[in-house]
Parts: structure tokens; C-alpha cells; sequence
DNA sequence: GCAATTTTTGCATACGTTTGCAAAATCACG
DNA sequence: CGTGATTTTGCAAACGTATGCAAAAATTGC
């Protein structure tokens, strides 16, 4: 049973527990001490407690990275990019799950309890409490992939509102009627957004939209898109790409629709199954790579207080696979 | 900003900052105080330090999780009720991503430096090395869906050579002739026992079996599926669901074969998206709800130290869908 | 080889809690 | 109301580290 404190190895090492801390901390040192004291502390097997070190810094290096849901795939393969990213940056992620059933609030008072030093908030909505309370605190927060008015906070998006256009332009390119919409859920800014840009678009041209709610379920999406596809409708935006395949199973196995030919489908986020060929789901790419990247890097900065509230928003472009016609 | 510690809802409620404490901590106090000392504390906007409390009572209330790669579906739903089950156990999460590439010892040291009380290794194998370290340490371990010989490591796992024998069992009698099998990967007993248990089964009705290696590996798995095919297989039984959902697109979008009828395809794990039209994948169901649960029990039990190393063993059983015969 | 300067070192304190201990307060009960 | 038993309370010492400060050692210039 052991618990090795830095005295340990200042004794073995026959120098002063300060010492041990210096050389550990990357403060100044001798040589000759530096050699000691690592000697004895792999002998010793040491490390420094974090927790400790935490303690008097002020500082844990831990990173509170909330996220709702890990059903839709883009999210998985973010939390992995996000958690890699900090990872290299010396930070950890402590990891908290907000279904929308237990309340955030709660969940993130629980965060703040580990001294986290920020808070990056993935795809859910933070009460301005919570914010006042964290600004007080001075721990920076992150948003990702979604955007809140209020709070002027840090936030990492895609463009959103030019994709959905862009996503019009493109399906009123390729000689489609009836162009209709399964938007995300009404309370997240990132799906208004991409439904706002794709309306205006068609409203300039001078078409009309029905607009169905997926609430980001994949069954209620599906069933959206049956009626909307019942209407007459020839091409379906859909706000993301994991609705986006429930609503393809749903037209295919249930309506019997030659999805890409009869129906043009197109999601958002480019997620890798959108390339499975089984779906070969038309999309906007979101280029999560970047958009961590962006995230952390924000994060960083308002660690170091050099930076104040942002918001970055990333391109991203079309990707035309099959499920939506190319031609006119 | 605020740095409000126990002392200063000491001062305000007029009573010693210990008593703060035992009113925090649970212990025992008088009404009056108790009163006086939450009203203070809420007041101020007083929450303890979890990190000072954790130097002192040992215990961090922080849970390592380490996963390899979250692409495999099965994964993302794992992390999501694991950190749920440990939330509500008054756990925390705290996340390492050991991509095989980066390795997986300097990850495992970094987590101990944070003082968890327990590691949960989901499909990731531990060095000799770094178990000893964590018996020295008195840190407990759980091995979730994968096995190790050495160490005497608690670990939840499914039934996986009874499950192999069991779809083997199940093939043949629906009438398959040659039966192939593409495995998981070499370094994985998980991987090891499916295909074992499977082959055995069907060495014992005197069949020979065909395997080739997937490595987890969707493009692997249905490149290995497509020359099974090429040789004559009429079912293969694939080493998890994401690599089947690959051999489900190569047979049928570039053989042009039509599963579950010219040939019969079964998974294992049973994901959510095995029951979606598009693949409607037969598959051994590992229920991943009552595998947490367990994972979480056994580490609540070794972290109350009235535990010995144990391997729990979940049953699982085989979801019947479209991709493979059902009649002989 | 000596004074002036820089670097290295140890001492002591602080970070925000919990907890053993003994004193103080409260209680039960004749 | 007094005595003994019980509960509540404050004091002070931990937990393992970082760091300001002053003393000691090493380095530099001449």
C-alpha cells in the first residue's frame, strides 16, 4: 500500500521537499538535484497529486465537457476529437451526460465542485444562472455547435445559416418542385438557424416551404417526412444526418421510394455513415475536426484571460452523394 | 470573483468553520446550526471544494474510464449509461481516449495522477506493469467486454464462447452449408472467445471452418467477407455489428448479392442501427444496460473494499432479423 | 583570490477541507 | 436542582503540494 509524497523522495534523495516540488514544476534546479531526485523518484515510483498541486495553484487542469446525447454519431466522434485535443494540451476531460430529463443545472453545480478550469458545453442550452455563476467564478465557457443569444458567450458553430441557404440553392439547382424541411428541435439556435437560411433562400426565389419538426428524433423525423413526402414533396432537407437516415428507411422500406430518384434527401453534418453505401446520404459536411479544434483553442485562450467572447463560425461545403438527384 | 470557502460561511453564520463543514460532510449538528450555516452558505453561494476535500478523505469520487475508439456504436451507448449509472452513485467521470496509437501506459499514469478511486477499461488490455502499480496504489480495477488471463482482474464481459457456439448452433440449423467466420481482433480474448466458441460448435457436428481476420476493422472485415464469399460461404458470422454493417454493404453493393437470402450475415453486439431496415442484422444481442450495471456494482463493491476480483458474465441472446435464412 | 552578482536551496506558510480530541453545552432523571 | 451521560462545538493538526523569502552556494569579472 503506498502513498509516495514528494518528502519521501526529498529524503531518499537528501534534499529539501522543495526541491522535489521545483524539479516536478519545471522551476529551476541544479543538475546535480534534478539527477537525485528523479533517481529517487522512479526508484520511489512517484508522481506529483494533482489534487494537491490543484489545491494551491487554483488551477486542475480539468476540462467539464457536458454533452446531451450520444445517439447521433456526430457527437461520439467530437468527444473523441475533444477529448484528444486536450489530452495534448495537458488537460482531461471530465465528462458529464445532461439528458434532457435530469436538469443541467444541477449536473453543471456538480462541475464546478472540481474546480474545473472551463467548461465546453456541446449541443446543450445553459441558464443564465449558470453563466452568471461561472463568470463569477471566472471559468470560461465554450459553446459547441449551438448558440445562445443571451450571455455573450464563446461559441463554435458552422455557418449555419449560409449552409441551409446553400443546401436550397443546390436542391432548386437540380430542378426540384416541392422542396420541404425537417428541421431540428425549435429550441436549439443551431437548427433555427439552418432552417432560417434554408427558408430565406427558397423565399427569395420565391417558393413556399413546409416545415415539419424531427426534434432530432430519428422516428419522429421519419414520420415527418412521410407526411411531407404524402404532400408531394420531390426533395427534403433534413437537420441532421441521423434523422436523415431514419427518414431514407422510412421513405425506402415503408413508402417504397427510390430515394435519389424519386426523393432527394440531404442531411447535415457529413457524419462517416452518410458514405456507407447503403445510404450514400447527400449532406453538409461539418467539419468537426476543425470545429474542436477551434473550440479548444478558444478554451485555451480564455484560460490564459487573453481572449475575450467570440464566436467562430466554420464554412463547411456540400458533399453530393446519391441520395439526392443531380441533375435537372 | 469569488473564492468562497467554508471559512467564510463560518464567519457570516457566527459559528467555527468545522461546523461548516460537519454540516457539509454530513456529520453531526445541531438544527440551529445547520440552519445558520445553510442559510450563510446559501447566501455567499458556498459549495465545498471536492478537491480539497479529496486530499484529505482520500477519496476523489472521480472514476477513470478508459476507451479505445467510440466509431463502434456500442461504445458511445456504453459511455452514456456508464457515466450515468456512476452520476447517480455520486461518481464522476473522468475520460481517457487510448487510441491504439498513443499508448495506452502514459495514459493509465496521467489517471492515477488525478487520484481516482477506480479505472474502468472498456476494451482496452492493462499492462502487467500498470496493474501491479494499481494494487500497489489500492486502486481497483474492472475490465468491461474484455478479458484478461493475467492479473486476476474483475471483469464484465457477454458469454461470448457460448454465445459463438450458440450462433454457430443456430446457423446450421437453418441449413448453412459453409460457414465462414471474420473475427474481431488476435489481442482481444472478447475476439478470441466468439471465435473459439464458435468454431468449436461447429467442429463438433464435424464442419471445417474458414476465418479470416477483421480487426475491428470495417473496410478490414469486408474485404476479409468478400473473399469468404468469393470461396463458396453461404453464412458468415462477423465479430461485432460495425464490421458486419461493412461486409453488408460490400456483398451487396459491389457482389451484388442479396444478404439473408444467397447468403447469410449475422453480428454481435445488436446496436441500435442493427435493427434499421437498411440492414435488419441478426446479431447476439450483448445488453449493454446490464453489463454497466454490473461493471458499476462490481467497482462500488471494490471501492468499499468487501469485494475479490470476479468475473461476471452476462448472457446475452440472438436477435433473429433479416440477414440471415430463417428456414432451412 | 576577492567582491559583486546570480543561482540554488531550505524554511515556513498557504491552499480548503476533514477529523480526533477535549471542553462546553444540553439532556435525562431521580 | 444536582449529577452523570450524551450531544455539540471549537481548536488544531493533518492531507500533499507550490512558492515568497532570506540564507547559502556557485559563478562571474577583474
Amino acid at each position: 500500500m503506498s502513498k509516495i509524497t514528494s518528502s519521501d523522495v526529498a529524503k531518499l534523495a537528501g534534499v529539501s521537499q522543495s526541491a522535489v516540488s521545483r524539479v516536478f514544476s519545471g522551476a529551476s534546479a541544479s543538475k546535480a538535484t534534478q539527477e537525485k531526485v528523479r533517481r529517487a523518484a522512479t526508484e520511489l515510483g512517484y508522481r506529483p497529486n494533482v489534487l494537491a498541486r490543484s489545491l494551491i495553484t487554483g488551477r486542475s487542469r480539468i476540462i467539464g465537457l457536458v454533452v446531451a446525447y450520444l445517439e447521433n454519431p456526430f457527437y461520439p466522434d467530437v468527444l473523441e476529437r475533444m477529448s484528444k485535443a486536450l489530452q495534448a494540451e495537458g488537460y482531461h476531460t471530465l465528462i458529464f451526460m445532461a439528458s434532457w430529463t435530469s436538469d443541467v443545472d444541477r449536473v453543471l453545480e456538480e462541475l464546478l465542485d472540481y474546480q474545473v478550469d472551463g467548461i465546453i458545453a456541446a449541443s446543450v442550452a445553459l441558464s443564465d444562472g449558470l453563466i452568471d455563476r461561472c463568470r463569477g467564478a471566472g471559468i470560461p465557457i465554450v459553446l459547441f455547435n449551438r448558440g445562445q443569444e443571451e450571455g455573450g458567450l464563446t461559441q463554435v458553430t458552422c455557418a449555419n445559416r449560409a449552409a441551409g441557404a446553400a443546401v436550397a440553392q443546390h436542391l432548386m439547382a437540380t430542378g426540384h418542385e416541392k422542396i420541404a424541411h425537417v428541421s431540428g428541435w425549435e429550441g436549439s439556435m443551431t437548427g433555427r438557424d439552418r432552417a432560417a437560411g434554408f427558408a430565406e433562400a427558397l423565399a427569395a426565389d420565391g417558393r413556399d416551404l413546409k416545415v415539419l419538426p424531427g426534434d432530432y428524433d430519428r422516428e419522429k423525423a421519419a414520420a415527418a417526412a412521410c407526411e411531407l413526402v404524402d404532400g408531394g414533396a420531390d426533395a427534403i432537407f433534413v437537420g441532421n444526418d441521423h434523422m436523415a437516415f431514419g427518414v431514407i428507411d422510412a421513405l425506402r422500406h415503408e413508402r417504397g421510394i427510390a430515394v435519389g430518384k424519386d426523393v432527394s434527401v440531404v442531411g447535415f453534418d457529413d457524419v462517416p455513415m452518410a458514405a456507407w453505401p447503403s445510404y450514400d446520404l447527400t449532406t453538409w459536411q461539418q467539419p468537426s475536426g476543425q470545429m474542436v479544434e477551434a473550440a479548444v483553442d478558444r478554451m485555451m485562450a480564455l484560460i490564459e484571460g487573453d481572449a475575450s467572447p467570440q464566436r467562430v463560425e466554420i464554412e463547411g461545403r456540400l458533399i453530393q452523394r446519391g441520395s439526392s438527384r443531380k441533375e435537372t
